[in-house]
DNA sequence: ATCCATTTTAAACATGCGTTTTAATTTAAA
DNA sequence: TTTAAATTAAAACGCATGTTTAAAATGGAT
């Protein structure tokens, strides 16, 4: 009764393993097809290009996530008066409903997020930002309703600040986590980083702009 | 009267703004010797490898940069009761001292650290905890005197959020002004990047810690 | 001026990459 | 069962990379 794995699912489910560990660019066709078991030309053959493995990646849970964050956004904006921390916070229902598309879907997709933005100088900028467009910008709207004493350019910046934080705790997490385990003594767990995350991003998106702060 | 540029300078000088533009994986040896009108044999001659020419890039600033940074972070020290503000200003003199071994130094060596950070996985990683380590461990302690209400592990956290955020505004900058400079008609400077970013840097270390915020 | 170490040069090497080709094999419909 | 399309398989292609080799050129010291 164990459903049939096709040679796609098997490319895909290797690939984002692999793609999430070491980024994409670092990740060969041939690492890919032999953890698949899949012969090499496979990939080429469906899916056309490396290129367009990287994107099915993607698409496979940013067609999940974004319609579900732009639907918090949108109720949160229609109930009025709210704080930044309750922007933050329509993130967590949406990414963690990815569990529904892998058993560790949040943990792989914040880090595959995090070497598309890292990489975003390539291939991938076009093909984000096309995604990502309307939903960056009606979170831009969202945060600068929170806080409204910020201007949108002030807002787009720190905004930006904000998604270079989470991407470089993701993707360097892993690493932190060792150290701090060795330093510390204190184990952390990958969902508690985020925990210990949000606080910080917003306190740095509360605070006060640099245009009022200037000595 | 013009000062002899040896055969090594031209290659370090033609890397490190190859490198700070495009980062370090994706430049070649070949376009660095064409750049610096030197034979492609010249780099293994001169420096061994790549990783090495890499190391030799970065070390020209390191070396000038981290001890200044640390005698900033022990004159605060001695003097006693100071903010995170504080702390982060004591970057800006070592930073801008950058200029002496290079025009555009600072803004250079940022973005080169960020690629260095980005890289990490790689090479680089050993080499840089070598001789970032104790000067971080100075910076960690620092911040914890001007921060004595967050435990040391939460401190740990937040200052590598911090670079996070750092890292990828350097890196990823040119691509944002770009787009803030379209989206909102303001062109903003590199150096100006930094004075949006220190706000935001100190608000999200001074926030609340989450232990004390969870509802 | 000669000699020897240093440096520069051109060429080739070995390797890994994404992609393409061509043939074999499997699958499913007629 | 036959047939045609879809898929898998093995091999090679073309290209770019870092590195090495060996000869040529250079530059001081004797």
């Amino acid at each position: 009764m164990a459903k049939r794995i096709t040679t796609q699912e098997k490319i895909l489910n290797a690939a984002e393993a692999l793609f999430a560990e070491q980024g994409f660019e670092q990740t060969s066709l041939r690492q890919i097809t032999t953890e698949a078991n899949v012969n090499l030309a496979s990939v080429n053959y469906h899916f056309g290009s490396k290129k367009a493995l990287i994107q099915a990646v993607m698409a496979r849970y940013l067609e999940v996530f974004m319609p579900k964050l732009a639907e918090q956004l949108t109720v949160l904006n229609a109930r009025g008066n709210f704080s930044t921390r309750d922007v933050f916070d329509c993130f967590r229902e949406p990414l963690a409903e990815l569990k529904q598309v892998r058993k560790h879907g949040p943990t792989l997709f914040l880090s595959l997020l995090g070497f598309a933005y890292a990489e975003i100088q390539g291939h991938l900028r076009r093909y984000t930002m096309e995604h990502f467009g309307e939903v960056m910008a009606l979170l831009l709207d969202t945060l600068h309703l929170a806080n409204p004493q910020l201007s949108p350019v002030d807002m787009f910046w720190r905004l930006h600040f904000v998604l270079g934080a989470t991407v470089f705790a993701q993707v360097s997490g892993p690493a932190l986590r060792e150290i701090a385990a060795a330093d510390f003594g204190e184990a952390v767990a990958a969902d508690q980083v985020i925990d210990r995350l949000i606080p910080f991003l917003a306190g740095g998106l509360d605070a006060a702009s640099h245009s009022s702060t200037v000595e």
